[in-house]
DNA sequence: TGACATCGATTGTTCAACAATGATAGCCGG
DNA sequence: CCGGCTATCATTGTTGAACAATCGATGTCA
């Protein structure tokens, strides 16, 4: 069984990016470690992880509040996100076991879209650029994606509107994945790179409509 | 002034990178506590954020220790690297002010080979590098970058034999800023590529002549 | 010699206390 | 009535001590 401090981290992460603190919310030390049962030293010491990570911001005095990620924050992720998948996706063999978990994503993909369960269709498509990130075999990349698609999924909370952010890719990765397979990895580097960029500007998008309303 | 957790944290990964305590190196936290003259509870949560970086390993009740990078931790520094260095100079600007700090850290880095201050050569070494991923202008892309490079210096350390490892990159990096002004991003990026793959060869080398007396 | 039980040291976690800081509310002067 | 100042208060930062849990080593016995 691994430690308490262990799960402690992992369930405050999945209860972050699930939306149960919604972006910005603060979090006392007292009360969330009363209602987690722990000690306030070791909620703290949690805290010192999801802050390195990014998931939340740490304040020195203020305390720490949950990360809501802006404008400049999404753009910065698109590009981390830019430099890294094609290339991988570029360089990957399709006999790689990551190329299943990408064809599960697509097809849990689909199956959510006809449910019309947004939520759980985004957790597909993360999980599908999880896969393709997983073809580089590089546990410091895949680090690196684990954390920006946890603060992606921040942003994602902050404008609320799923169907809109999550349901044009499902067609997408589809075609991807089969771009990948027929043609090979340079090719679909290519279509992953407007990928990117469409779906940059769906969430940028989406980003200023709240600004203005 | 800040925290005296977070100066705690810098100046342990301070210590960790010069030397002062050798890759595989035990860190009691009774007796580094006292040394450092804080209590247990802060020092563990330095070690949650320097674990977080990959410059301490931590195992459940066993403690940390400072990591001792193999091989495979090698190959994987390198294969980041080689991700985002060349595509971060391809796309660079030569009026980014990051341009001064490489330039600076070229010039660092024939003053130290001179002298003959090999550990010098190896920190304008690391720093003419981390300007180049300056470029990118991507806080996230940096952070990766400081993580690995950190990674990288503990793998210097176990090899202990800066002149070969740094003193033939400061000619390299000399040629290697020169082309990147006179022919621009990309032909300085595929230059690049070849300057990685050699200096991944040395490093490994290194390695394993050690491996074998 | 080798398996096993015991011991000791270290880590994991909690609790209580106090100092330091930031935010709030109320007061005062204009 | 309003803006700035001050005192208060709640929260965080840090410490020290305590106890349980676990790992490694020591020593015992067959």
């Amino acid at each position: 069984m691994p430690d308490v401090e262990d799960t402690l981290t992992n369930a405050l992460r999945r209860r972050i990016i699930d939306g149960e603190f919604a972006p910005g919310t603060r979090l006392s030390e007292i009360s969330l470690a009363e209602k987690l049962g722990v000690s306030r030293n070791t909620l703290r010491e949690a805290f010192r992880v999801l802050a390195e990570q990014g998931l939340i911001e740490h304040v020195p005095h203020r305390g720490v509040s949950v990360a809501s990620p802006g404008v400049a924050d999404v753009v910065d992720i698109y590009r981390a996100r830019r430099y890294v998948e094609p290339a991988a996706l570029a360089a990957g063999s399709p006999l790689h076991p990551a190329v299943t978990a990408m064809r599960e994503a697509v097809e849990q993909g689909e199956t959510s879209l006809e449910a019309r369960d947004w939520r759980t269709v985004g957790t597909a498509n993360m999980a599908f650029h999880d896969a393709i990130v997983a073809l580089a075999d590089s546990p410091r990349l895949e680090r690196l994606f684990r954390d920006i698609a946890a603060e992606l999924r921040l942003a994602f909370l902050e404008i609320d509107n799923p169907e809109a952010l999550h349901a044009p890719f499902v067609t997408r990765n589809r075609a991807l994945l089969e771009t990948f397979l027929e043609q090979g990895g340079p090719a679909a580097a290519a279509e992953l790179q407007e990928y990117l960029v469409l779906s940059e500007r769906t969430v940028l998008g989406a980003f200023t409509r709240l600004r203005h309303g």
